[in-house]
DNA sequence: TTTAAATGATAGCAATACTATCATAAATAA
DNA sequence: TTATTTATGATAGTATTGCTATCATTTAAA
């Protein structure tokens, strides 16, 4: 008997709930394989449906098209991130403990936790780094943020926002620090592997750095107020 | 009798120089509205050369693909706003009011300034806050880093850098503190204007805001250490 | 004025992004 | 158990995208 962790999506995201069905989980599990590998540029239901052993027309009974799959999946990885820091946070009365425990969550890099056996949390990591901000960054993210696509995103920097204020009530940009947080924790992370002359990280390539970086960031910024 | 300022580009971002004649010159702006209007997902080649009253392959013998047109502004933008940077911040010595100069270029909507009629500078800098970073969230960002197509950028990082590392010798981080301020005057932008939920200046709105938040980050980091 | 270079016009082709149809298999309800 | 809904597989087809090739014509340089 085994805990499974299931996380409610937002139905308007796919046609066919893909978590209902064995071919709606390969769906899942080969496009994080298959967009890591390839980019999501590259990335079609055409070669999804080969890697599987299904049809392209199957792939479009559950997503409507490969933006919808890439905001599906950033929405789960939130979701599920959220949970992972209210799970560490727990019972940290402390709120500085508390968020340098979020900062160490979001710039590390985590292994496939096996509750979802067909989500690889791993690669769906490195892919919400590299392909993350392609979900919103559209002519559509208004209509897309109408039907509520980036809620997880929002509620995860809400919670963030909120350790924030806990630490310091008098600091003026709680929100727009944790949305700064949350990007940073990631575009430091890719800029360490691919520009590393824009990070001061290029030598070790380490994750540790890039926390050290947030912390001083953050803690001088709330210290002060 | 005009001064006229004139970028010298890599050349490998294109095939043949768009600035050395006047269909070229219409691509580059052409694109830029067809760009900002459509976003750079739905933008193609076929379309751009309608609206210059050229044909597709007219278009193919400048750029080899919208990715490269896309790095070629993002490169264009980036030399002109070090040229920007260094323009307005000439003869200051104090390095504090030289880096809040920085700051507020970079956060400030930018009026066309007419040097260069065939670009748009306004437009270019929205078209830069929302797909600015497809330019380099690629799977080639190896390939294209090798060719030096983001030099410009890494160039600006590392002036940057440096008037942060004159205003506290001893700050750890002033690469990485430089792609943070970058990244965010744009995302914190888009933020306000998209997702404003995820900021705290979704009620004004005004881009002042953003500039205080990013000097309060900025500031109060440097002068702790 | 000859020659080279840039453009326009047209064609074509492989891949992408879908939609539709129908048969079959599997799960569910009567 | 049978009847019936539901999901899948197989196949086709269509418009658009992304790109290359050819050749005639205009424009600019030698």
């Amino acid at each position: 008997m085994k805990l499974q962790l299931q996380i409610k999506m937002n139905e308007a995201l796919f046609l066919r709930n893909p978590e209902s069905s064995e071919l709606g989980k390969n769906i899942l599990k080969y496009s994080i394989q298959l967009i890591y590998k390839t980019g999501f540029e590259a990335f079609t239901f055409k070669k999804l449906a080969e890697d599987i052993g299904t049809t392209e027309a199957g792939i479009y009974r559950y997503f409507e098209n490969k933006h919808k799959l890439l905001v599906y999946l950033t929405a789960w990885y939130w979701c599920w991130l959220e949970f992972q820091i209210s799970f560490h946070t727990n019972n940290i009365k402390d709120p500085t403990v508390k968020l340098k425990r979020v900062i160490k969550l979001l710039a590390t890099a985590i292994e496939d936790d096996e509750q979802t056996s067909y989500i690889n949390e791993s690669l769906l990591h490195q892919i919400i780094i590299t392909e993350g901000s392609k979900a919103y960054l559209t002519k559509q993210v208004g209509e897309d943020n109408k039907q509520q696509f980036f809620k997880p995103y929002k509620d995860l920097c809400a919670v963030i926002g909120k350790i924030i204020t806990e630490c310091s009530a008098k600091y003026k940009y709680p929100k727009s620090l944790a949305s700064t947080i949350i990007e940073m924790a990631h575009f430091q992370n890719f800029f360490m592997k691919n520009l590393p002359s824009l990070t001061d990280f290029g030598n070790t390539k380490e994750e540790s750095e890039i926390i050290d970086f947030l912390n001083d960031l953050v803690f001088t910024s709330l210290k002060k107020s």
